[in-house]
DNA sequence: CTGAAAGCGCTAACAC
DNA sequence: GTGTTAGCGCTTTCAG
């Protein structure tokens, strides 16, 4: 392995002492200016790379943060990470990313390996609700931010929309438009942003006169071949709703086809508003009634609060609800 | 800003040298096993995070590598990320991401910010084979190796399909279904595997002799939207080809989108064959014929080759080509 | 088995 | 302006 150039090489080279060249470097305003420039051209000359772990052992940083999600593969997560990567590139911070495969132990151990690498912040959008307490428990002395995950916690930093709320548009929407036969389906109830949108459901039921079944809600894992195993099995127990309100849209994606499978259409059969608005949504042939979730702004924002916030450790909690809106599309008729 | 508690607290804590400490957390041997049980538990208690960046400079490694990619948002690239990262993971490395948004300068700048710091190794799918060479260039001394990208240079490590030949197979498939105005839409001649793509699919039309007209071949960036509006612009003029090879499945779902929106079907009227299997090519409504990457893996396999081949400098090349077959779904019809 | 000391690559006083 | 020195948190000889 051939050894990196360091500070010292080039000292060496140009005949001054690597303090020197550390100021040069770094444009130090007590330095000539010829010899600044003379040290830079060697540095490149001589193809160095500065030791930016070496750097921050000094200067304590890491000008990195993590990123910790459940999976990669729904198209939700992308967008949230874009989000967060485009504003820590332009502030010079570089992100480490965790995909958990929806595994808490992983989830914790991966907290505790950044915590060991220095990152700055971490922005997590956690399994459970559990998470927040083990995190909080784990005293890693860095400021987290959590996406899609709100508690009743006075010192919890969040970037959330009001799922409770939204759920209760999407509901009450449904209802709106003739159903009473509405079942939820989505997610387990250990994780939060799902628990609240349950309540919305639950509220939106009641505010008109539906009575509230325990049958009309069926938690499953937060994946696309979840919401088919589900409609599948409703449909051969022949226990189809009118309507369904997912999870998220890629329960709702699974749901639909599970249905199309079993010739049954959307709307016509059976109608569906999701949560989330992937990018698939719009897309004409499915063409699902969803929750627009301002993904990519959400992954910013939680960027911005760690970053920002990093250095005088947060002191004020920072909880923003951004707003959701309803994209009404073709997934959902009246009867 | 709290300290962070060192090696030299808990050896303080302990009345014992703060080596000693070292080799405890270490688990070295030579070590009484009571102190050593001692100084561990005094660790857990006093919440101390070894500082892995301190380790490294030591040592000399950062036990991180870095993936590059242009895209996030487009599917195929979260299923290989996924590969990397659940060998890596396994491994003990941590994941460096940085999403490019298909800006070459950007993808050199993050390359370098990289190399600063120390990653082990780089998996990078570039935007344009000059990348490699830029890259080369540079001289991070640091294993790299490209995915999708595969030029004809013996030192190069990479892991690829044969696209040539994948290209060459849904050409003639749609031949064989009778089609002989066939279009090819899909990225940018400075992408290495599109450009191979393009050659199979030349390739085939010459053995089945079918004139092949510059006109028949469009360039685009690889977007949903870029195929959204290279097919609107060839329906506006009236210059609708029977058939159309994707360079890959995000182009080809943004084609479709075209086609569907000017009151066109897939396949009646339009047979449209893609690249890469995305998930949502699965999806029943949208049954796009497609080729197949084995996406994951691939992921897995680059992560396997930076990881295991770092410590010693890799010699000799790793060029893995990867077995990749076609799908063949409902988005074709013979003629 | 344990401590003292050196050093990884860098920055930051403190002299001169 | 520049060199010397110390030290960030850790591992690793080298003694003992």
């Amino acid at each position: 392995m051939k050894k990196n150039i360091t500070i010292k090489d080039i000292a060496r080279e140009a005949n001054v002492s690597h303090a020197t060249v550390s100021r040069a470097l770094n444009d130090h305003s007590e330095i000539n200016i010829n010899t600044r420039e003379k040290i830079k051209n060697l540095a490149k000359e001589m193809g160095y790379y500065p030791n930016i772990l070496a750097r921050g052992l000094v200067k304590n940083t890491s000008s990195s943060i993590g990123v910790i999600i459940p999976d990669i593969t729904n198209p939700f997560f992308p967008q949230i990470i874009k989000g967060v990567e485009d504003y820590s590139n332009y502030k010079g911070y570089s992100v480490f990313l965790s995909n958990t495969s929806w595994d808490e132990e992983r989830e914790i151990q991966n907290v505790k390996e950044m915590a060991e690498r220095r990152i700055e912040g971490l922005i997590i959008t956690p399994i459970s609700g559990d998470t927040y307490y083990r995190i909080r428990d784990l005293n890693i002395n860095i400021p987290v931010v959590y996406v899609c995950c709100s508690l009743d916690e006075p010192d919890m930093n969040y970037v959330v929309i009001d799922d409770e709320m939204a759920a209760f548009t999407a509901t009450e929407y449904l209802i709106n438009l003739g159903h009473e036969n509405i079942m939820f389906i989505g997610g387990s109830d250990k994780t939060v942003g799902i628990v609240h949108r349950l309540k919305g459901f639950k509220k939106a039921l009641k505010k008109n006169n539906i009575e509230f079944s325990s049958e009309s809600v069926i938690n499953c894992s937060i994946r696309r071949e979840s919401g088919y195993a589900v409609m599948s099995d409703l449909i051969s127990r022949n226990n189809i709703p009118s309507a369904v309100v997912a999870g998220n849209d890629f329960i709702a994606l699974g749901v639909m086809e599970a249905l199309e499978a079993n010739g049954l259409n959307v709307p016509e059969d059976v109608s569906i508003v999701g949560f989330d608005n992937i990018e698939f949504a719009a897309f004409s042939k499915i063409s699902l009634t969803t929750i627009d979730l301002p993904k990519y702004e959400m992954g910013r924002a939680a960027a911005e609060i760690v970053i920002n916030n990093s250095k005088e450790q947060l002191k004020v909690p920072n909880q923003v609800v951004i707003e959701a809106s309803m994209k009404i599309r073709n997934s959902c008729k009246k009867i």
